[in-house]
Parts: C-alpha cells; sequence; structure tokens
RNA sequence: GUCUCCUUCGUCUAGUGGUUAGGACAACGGGUUUUCAUCCCGUCAACGCGGGUUCGAUCCCCGCAGGAGAUGCCA
C-alpha cells in the first residue's frame, strides 16, 4: 500500500516553526517513499478562524516551496479537503455512533461543566473530567430537554474497563487504561461542528491516511482515537508521534521565545533554504555528520527511523548560522534581487527603482554578502550611504595606538593620498600600499590610518570595506564627508 | 492531583557490551585581513542518579530523580 500523509493544520494563527516541521517531516516522508502529501484544513474551530490564517498557511507552504498533491486548491479524490464544507458527513457519522451505542447525546449546560470541574479540582479528586451525567438519559428526559430547545452535544462512551493500546513507530506500544482516558469527550459540538477527535479519525480514514505524523502532543489522545477506530470498525493507520520543539528554557517554543511564525523569519530575511535546512535537523539526522540538505536532498533520503524521539530545542544561532551560508552560497545578481524589498522597505530605494539604483544595489551587494546573517542585514550595512549621520566625538576616529596629533595627521595625508590616487585612476592595491607606509611614517598601527578614514566616510567604525564604501558613495560625497571629520577633529 | 512520554557536551545530534564517546552551532583563543565579517587552525565541553546482569556497561533490566505533554463544546 502506498504511503499516503496528511498536514492538517488548523488556520487560528500564522503558521509557525512547530507546525512547518510537522508539514516537512510528512511532506520528505511522502516524497522519499513514493507516496502522496495531502494538505486539509481543520477549520472546526468557528471562534478562533481567520481567513488571514488560511491564507497564510497557503502563502507559507509556497514560499517554502511545498506542493500538496491533494487538498484546497487543487483538488482530489477524496475532497473537499476542508472540514468545514464536511459537516454533514460528521453529523452523520456521529449519528451512526448513537444508534450503536457507542456514543450518546449530551445535554449539560457550559456553567454546569464548569461548576463539576471546579469541584473536583477543589477535591482533589482522582478522575477529573465530565460526570457522565447524560450517560444514560430515558427516553422521556431526552424529550424534555429537546422541548425546552437545548441543542445537544455527542459524546462518545469511553469504556470504563479494560485498556486501548496503540503502536507508535517511533515510541513502540502504547497503552492506557480506559479508565484513565478522558471520560466521554465530546465528537459533535452543539453547533453542529465536530471536534477535532472525530472529524480527524473520520477523515483519516475516508481519505485513505496510512500514517499519521502529528507532535507528541497527541500522544495521549492516541488511545482515545483508537477507541474511535474501533467504534467505526475501521482499521487502525499507522502512528508516528513527532518529538516536541522547544524554547530555551525548554518549555514548548512559543513567542517569548523570540519569532515563531514563519512570517517573522520570512519578513526578516530568512532564506526557504535555510529554514527547510534547519528545521529539519531539529529532531532529525541523517548520520549525525552531514549538515546541509537541499529540498530535493530530503526528498530523497528523509527516513522515519531517523527521528529522534526527544524533545528539541530550537536554536535560534544555529539557523542564523545556515542563513548567513545560504546568502553567501547566492550569486550576486540572485541577491540583489532578494534584498532590493528590504531596501524600499527603509526607503533607501524607491518603488520601481531606475537603472542608477538598481546599479548601486547590485554593487552594494557584493561587499554586504559575507556579512549579513539575514537579508534585513542589508540596511544597516548600507546606511551610510543613504543617510549621512556624522560622527561628532573625536574619540571614535582615533585608533588604538594613536592620539589626536597622529590621528589628524593621518586623516589629511591619508585623504589626500587616497583622493588623488583615485581621481588619477591608481589601483586600489597601490593606494593601499602607500596609506601602510604612511601608517609606518607616522609610527602608527595600519588602522591608525584607516580608521579616521573609515569613520569619516562610513560614520561608523564597523563599516564594508573602505574601497568598496568609497564607490558606493562616490568620489564627490567621499571627500566632503572627509572636510567634514577634518574640521570636527579641528574643534 | 492523575495519566502518558522523554533523558549523550550550553544547544542540535552520531555511536557502541570493550571507542582518546565523533560532528555541527554557540563560547573562548589564535592566524589571514584597513574595521567588521568571511575563511583557516585550535581550546573548552556530555553519556542525570542508584541498584542490578556481565570479566566489562553510556549501551541490557529495575528503581529514582528531573523535564515535558495531556487532562476544553481548542486543535
Amino acid at each position: 500500500m502506498s504511503v499516503r500523509v496528511r498536514y492538517a493544520p488548523s488556520p487560528t494563527g500564522l503558521q509557525h516553526i512547530g507546525g512547518v516541521r510537522t508539514a516537512l517531516f510528512n511532506y520528505f516522508f511522502a516524497k522519499s517513499s513514493g507516496g502522496k502529501f495531502i494538505l486539509r484544513v481543520e477549520d472546526t474551530d468557528r471562534e478562533r478562524y481567520s481567513d488571514e490564517s488560511l491564507q497564510d498557511l497557503y502563502d507559507t507552504l509556497s514560499w517554502l516551496g511545498i506542493k500538496w498533491d491533494e487538498g484546497p486548491v487543487v483538488g482530489g479524490p477524496y475532497g473537499p479537503y476542508i472540514q468545514s464544507e464536511r459537516t454533514e458527513l460528521y453529523q452523520k457519522y456521529a449519528k451512526e455512533l448513537v444508534e450503536k451505542g457507542k456514543a450518546y447525546y449530551c445535554y449539560c449546560s457550559p456553567e454546569r461543566l464548569e461548576s463539576v470541574r471546579k469541584e473536583q479540582i477543589e477535591k482533589k479528586s482522582e478522575y477529573q473530567g465530565y460526570d457522565r451525567h447524560c450517560a444514560n438519559l430515558t427516553e422521556e428526559e431526552r424529550a424534555e430537554y429537546e422541548r425546552k430547545g437545548i441543542k445537544p452535544v455527542i459524546r462518545l462512551r469511553v469504556p470504563t474497563e479494560g485498556k486501548t493500546t496503540f503502536h507508535d513507530v517511533l515510541m513502540g506500544d502504547i497503552t492506557r487504561r480506559n479508565r484513565d482516558i478522558s471520560p466521554d469527550p465530546i465528537l459533535l459540538k452543539s453547533d453542529g461542528f465536530p471536534t477535532y477527535h472525530l472529524a480527524n479519525v473520520i477523515d483519516d480514514h475516508l481519505m485513505g491516511i496510512t500514517h499519521i505524523m502529528r507532535a507528541q502532543e497527541w500522544i495521549p489522545s492516541g488511545p482515545l482515537h483508537v477507541l474511535l477506530y474501533q467504534a467505526f470498525g475501521w482499521d487502525i493507520p499507522t502512528y508516528c508521534h513527532l518529538p516536541m520543539v522547544m524554547g530555551k528554557d525548554g518549555q514548548k517554543l512559543s513567542k517569548r521565545h523570540g519569532s515563531t511564525s514563519l512570517r517573522d523569519f520570512r519578513e526578516k530575511g530568512y532564506l526557504p533554504e535555510a529554514i527547510i535546512n534547519y528545521v529539519t535537523l531539529v529532531g532529525w539526522s541523517l548520520d549525525g555528520s552531514t549538515e546541509f540538505f537541499s529540498r530535493e536532498d530530503l526528498e530523497k533520503c528523509f527516513k522515519l527511523e531517523n527521528i529522534h524521539k526527544a524533545p528539541a530545542v530550537f536554536d535560534y544561532k544555529k539557523l542564523d548560522w545556515f542563513n548567513g551560508y545560504y546568502i553567501r552560497e547566492k550569486a550576486e545578481d540572485e541577491l540583489a534581487v532578494l534584498v532590493l524589498p528590504f531596501l524600499q522597505k527603509a526607503g533607501y530605494i524607491s518603488q520601481s527603482p531606475d537603472k542608477d539604483e538598481l546599479d548601486l544595489v547590485a554593487k552594494l551587494v557584493k561587499p554586504a554578502r559575507e556579512r549579513m546573517k539575514v537579508l534585513s542585514d542589508i540596511v544597516p550595512l548600507s546606511a551610510f550611504v543613504f543617510e549621512d549621520v556624522p560622527v561628532v566625538q573625536r574619540e571614535m576616529y582615533i585608533a588604538k595606538g594613536a592620539d589626536l596629533e597622529k590621528t589628524k595627521k593621518a586623516l589629511s595625508e591619508g585623504s589626500s593620498i587616497l583622493l588623488s590616487g583615485l581621481k588619477g585612476g591608481k589601483e586600489e592595491s597601490a593606494i593601499e600600499e602607500e596609506l601602510v607606509e604612511l601608517s609606518k611614517a607616522l609610527e602608527l598601527k595600519v588602522n591608525g590610518v584607516f580608521q579616521p578614514l573609515r569613520v569619516a566616510i562610513t560614520n561608523s567604525t564597523v563599516s564594508l570595506p573602505l574601497f568598496d564604501s568609497i564607490s558606493l558613495l562616490g568620489l564627490e560625497e567621499t571627500e566632503k564627508r572627509i572636510r567634514r571629520a577634518e574640521k570636527i577633529l579641528e574643534e
């Protein structure tokens, strides 16, 4: 039987790292085993649903280059793939369970449930959950509730005896006593929508899903789902619960640890290559030494057996390292295209750039490339070209081992070497040699000459290489800034 | 509280009944370099604890501890 897996997110927020990792694992497993990857939208929570989240799901997957074989937009033989369009189906199956005696109608109000819960907590009762108040209602009692117009929910009748086991590819057998399974979970809500448990089981069965790969937080409900499959008389798919993604403090990764939504990462200038490579390595490895994987590599070599069991901490620094690596791997013209929107957003480049602007960006990319961890780093790196904020503190111009007098000399003599050399079309390496000579003559380290020039020209002690900076700025502007710096040092 | 799962450097991980326990990121140090960065070299750093089994356990078994997750008309 060929593999069919699915990613089934609920559009109640932006796609985040954990979800994307689940999607990636499902996708790579499908591809590497010649199976199908299905996308299903589990939008049964009508209160938290948002259109924006749904759009973000599509945007994120396509940004990553993940195509689904069946699902919304592309369709497929088991559609619709959006659960809110399948409600009648769930209602039908829920009623079937009631008829079989495996489920029952419950008329308890949320208020009553809340008070039951409260009491259990106060009494530190060993068993928590629904008290099965409506489990054995008579027809008359039911009719009475119906007459009052109370909309019931449908609950699964969980056996109180025995135990239920399911097999997980990674974990092995997991067994739970039935009495420990949350008593009689709701299958169908009073608004007619199914809960996760019902819809998920029905759809996985109907859509022929062979492997259920989802986060480990679902392990405790595994036995419940098995009970549901059994109640319907269906075969149980293979389970594979994925290790959770944690923050630095060992808690489930969340916003307080840093960015978690893919949209954030995209806006900061992370590359899909880096995200895919790093995120896949959280909880999975091929051999412990191979570091770099392209999407295409993973589509071939991903194996279930290499998935780790323990939860993994998400390391933002390692992601940065991967991202820097992939930025450096980019061809200059490609990188120029990628960087452009960030410069536009900063207001440095116009929305419809002319040739001069595009040339400037192209020129910028080369020296900036190996200094970027994220694409948005282009903004601070190039700020000196677009915003001129002179350094007025004199000590900033003075390199280690230099003093004010020598620095003044270095700036005036250095700048004349520099400017006349450049105007005369001299080789940069020749000019550089002369500047080194100057530093010797002034009994300074090389930087004693370069630092004042750098601060004068780039308004910072840290910058792109001096000659690149000048070339970006133009000779005229360079000279202007040097003259200004000389004045600052004279004051 | 109850249930379930997990446990190799700070982090992601490799690995085996006998290994100098390997790699990567981070950190630190050095080299190249006009600063920064890149690049190169190096250093630091781990088998949670206690019992067994065994000639020998990081690896097998049992406890314990710690961590996480679940316990919703959320998924």
